[in-house]
DNA sequence: TTATTAATTGTCCAAAAAACACTTATTAAA
DNA sequence: TTTAATAAGTGTTTTTTGGACAATTAATAA
């Protein structure tokens, strides 16, 4: 095979962002680092790229391997470069952020790896550049949250308008008016009443709703304004 | 030094996609090809980054080789993987977009790259996925042009109202109502009108604008809607 | 029966966006 | 000099959207 001549390669690596919600707050999905370098340190899930594989297998595979999840809602957030991110030897990362049903994940489904969630506002000290990626995602999170609908990626298939509500909360850290928030969701017609109610958390119980599968597979990337019309854009 | 072993490290580029923009459509730099695979094929601008390179400083290295610019506007877009993307040998990219005042550049100014300016909507047949490239490059531009400034890059530091609305209009490829637009611009506060007109355009002549550069500087961020006070938020 | 708790629901007002058409400045041609 | 042509500039009305705001309801526990 003909290469490249005279041109450094260099080690590439995927870390992921795992995002869930376990009906209080918003969490990130950490590890225990084992062996090697800065032994028990906390961090993000990663690994290096394969000889044969691509960023969509290699992410799939390291989220897997983590949560024993398929699946699940993964982009790619950004390449970090720094030549010093890695002080054994320079590697680039190229990152994903996930969001992931909490209810899903099994604790311990993988023992090579103490993991554990952490609330997002309560994140520990991790290594490298890790805590800037997680900054990263909890921007680009609360950036397409805002025009997307794809927080419902973090709740499972049945949830209440308040928890959904809850969960938009812990996004922004803030309080909305819940009339002004249930008619705004309401009227995205995705949701789908439905007749049971979720009765744990109060006595009167709350609706659960589901999302209408086809409006928002439809609509997963409508979007807002400064364009007149954008959605109308060819 | 000590290293990680048994892992495959991969070649890495940065390949850029540069807008710039003629007063009357979107246009992108495309170079030909010189020597070596694919010779004569028209491709972004693009090369290995070095040892001891992080990703701004080898972007800014590209840019400046072909266009001759410094301090442009460029923002990380994508990392492409896919392990067969360079038939020579694997290769990831991350890729950089640029938003140049194409008034800036100078022809020739380095005769090792044949450069050539095209059509947004003219673009040749691209080697590797370089076309994929584009798209995504021109996707992002108009989703971030919807709710953001950023779209001052492409024009002059002077520049007329109907120069920006075609703008506008060449991104979307669409029409604006003049009125609305130079309605909805005006209230951004964050232009000036000058006391001179254009006057090559039209027998009238019209009223060039400036940047009220530190309102730019300050809102270039600032954006919409799907939660309540999205601009408020902590 | 009453108290408690959280869910649910509706009205009004303000701001923003979109639809819509005429007037003006200038130059070139009649 | 008048007229025609061209593109710039400007205002009003209507509709839609967003946000402020508080009372009622269902269920359980005291």
């Amino acid at each position: 095979m003909v290469r490249y001549h005279k041109q450094t390669r260099i080690l590439v690596a995927i870390d992921c962002i795992i995002f869930g919600f376990d009906g209080d707050e918003l969490k990130l999905l950490l590890i225990q680092r084992g062996l090697e370098y800065e032994k028990g340190k906390w961090s993000l899930m990663g690994g290096f790229i394969q000889k044969n594989e691509d960023f969509e297998t290699g992410s799939n595979r390291i989220l897997k391997e983590l949560t024993g999840l398929d699946g699940v809602f993964m982009e790619q957030l950004y390449t970090f470069g720094k030549t010093t991110r890695d002080p054994i030897e320079r590697t680039i990362s190229v990152t994903y952020y996930a969001l992931i049903d909490i209810n899903k994940y099994k604790k311990r489904i993988n023992e090579d790896y103490h993991a554990e969630w952490f609330p997002i506002k309560n994140v520990p000290k991790l290594i490298f550049d890790h805590e800037e990626m997680v900054e990263m995602a909890k921007q680009k999170l609360r950036y397409k949250a805002a025009f997307h609908p794809i927080i419902f990626e973090l709740l499972p298939e049945k949830f209440t308008l308040p928890q959904l509500q809850c969960l938009y909360e812990s996004i922004y850290d803030t309080k909305f008016d819940k009339r002004n928030f249930s008619r705004k969701l309401q009227s995205t017609k995705l949701l789908v009443k439905q007749k049971d109610k979720e009765k744990e958390f109060s006595k009167k119980g709350a609706y659960y709703f589901k999302l209408h599968k086809k409006r928002y597979t439809t609509n997963f990337n409508a979007f807002l304004n400064l364009v007149p019309n954008p959605n109308n854009i060819k």
